[in-house]
DNA sequence: TTAAAATCAGGTATTTCTACCTAGTTGCTC
DNA sequence: GAGCAACTAGGTAGAAATACCTGATTTTAA
């Protein structure tokens, strides 16, 4: 075990147990890095920070009481040299420049794999930013189109579309295509999806996480 | 801790790493489960299952190589005593329906909360299934229509039920109402959303991070 | 080169949704 | 008790989606 002086002092923010138990689990298990504390909403974090400086906060935008994007311009002011891993449910490049707008270091969206975490930690200490290895990113394309290969491309296309809130006619209309052809694949992709309708292929699609 | 014998073997099928060490190092902490093997993909499951006996399956139904509905009847005609508690990361009432009727004992959508869990391994173990308590339930409610938007209560239940991929008239039966006032209510939910379709109201929802 | 998959598209019937309208009841507040 | 918001719900019309069917052409892979 090193010196506590060497090592980076984490602290985590997120509301949903099991993935902050997670967290804790796998930074426990480096030796470089010291984990302060951890907590479930925002108002113990501005709590627990106060007794406890770290150099690195992991923060989850969606927390009860006070959420990410409330508490994190408050405890910047406070702490300015505080790097801040902001974790998000999803991507959306809108929330992403918003959070960084706000003085976030680094926006880790569908965070699924550690590593990953544990290298934007490391990097957002030392460098000040994180931006995913080339490898990595590679990786999680390929997951992600892994994830898609049940579909076909033109049921991709279609399934895009529909998530941009097309009905079939647009989507005939964007595809050059007769609207009967649009809803041949919409009954397919409803079959693949277990749906029964144009609400739940959205639904598949956006908690899935394509599209976003 | 307790004799072995006594304890409830539990193993866990999650390709989420992180979700799957937070659910791992929670189920180490409680003396009378077993937590046999965790393993992050559908061949892998099978393969461990063989060697190594449960009495509860936690499985989650995204995972790579093989996931968890292909590898559910296949490891329940191996085991047809085992219990399996689905994991999903979200709610469809036609995927439950769809992996009740595969043999899973429960469906656990959208979990976050380790205690549910605890409690359903410990109910499809000791009684062969598992429901939801009412406090529990009403906890998960109140959390959820604790938002912040412009949008009434009825309306808030409504968006709920709509990201639920029900129909207007399935709604209406939900709550006791005619499907009639079911629409005026989706009109007046379009006119905040600024949206034109139930297709663009669930997109909404979802992008906001509601109901997910 | 044959088989399979993907793409395209029409027929017909039914259901659901959208877009207008009106209007009664409740409950709250000023 | 007047005003307001929320919830309720019906009429009607047309648009869109769904659930079946059918079969054509093209592409891909064995």
């Amino acid at each position: 075990m090193r010196n506590n002086e060497e090592r980076i002092r984490v602290a985590i923010a997120e509301d949903h147990q099991i993935l902050r138990q997670g967290i804790v689990a796998l930074l426990e298990d480096e030796e470089n890095l010291n984990l302060v504390f951890d907590v479930g909403d925002g108002l113990e974090l501005i709590e627990k920070i106060k007794e406890n400086p770290v150099d690195v906060l992991i923060l989850d935008l969606n927390m009860p009481k006070m959420d990410g994007e409330t508490c994190l311009p408050i405890i910047l002011k406070l702490y300015p040299n505080l790097k801040i891993v902001v974790l998000s449910a999803y991507f959306s490049e809108p929330i992403m420049n918003f959070v960084l707008e706000l003085g976030a270091t680094c926006f880790l969206p569908k965070l699924s794999d550690f590593s990953i975490l544990l290298d934007a930690i490391v990097s957002v200490h030392q460098k000040g930013f994180y931006s995913i290895e080339e490898s990595k990113k590679e990786k999680r394309l390929n997951l992600e189109l892994e994830m898609k290969e049940n579909f076909t491309p033109r049921e991709l296309e279609i399934l895009k579309l529909l998530c941009e809130e097309k009905t079939s006619k647009e989507i005939a209309e964007d595809l050059f295509i007769s609207h009967r052809t649009v809803e041949g694949h919409k009954l397919r992709i409803m079959e693949k999806t277990k749906t029964t309708s144009t609400s739940g292929i959205i639904i598949f699609a956006l908690r899935k996480g394509y599209f976003r």
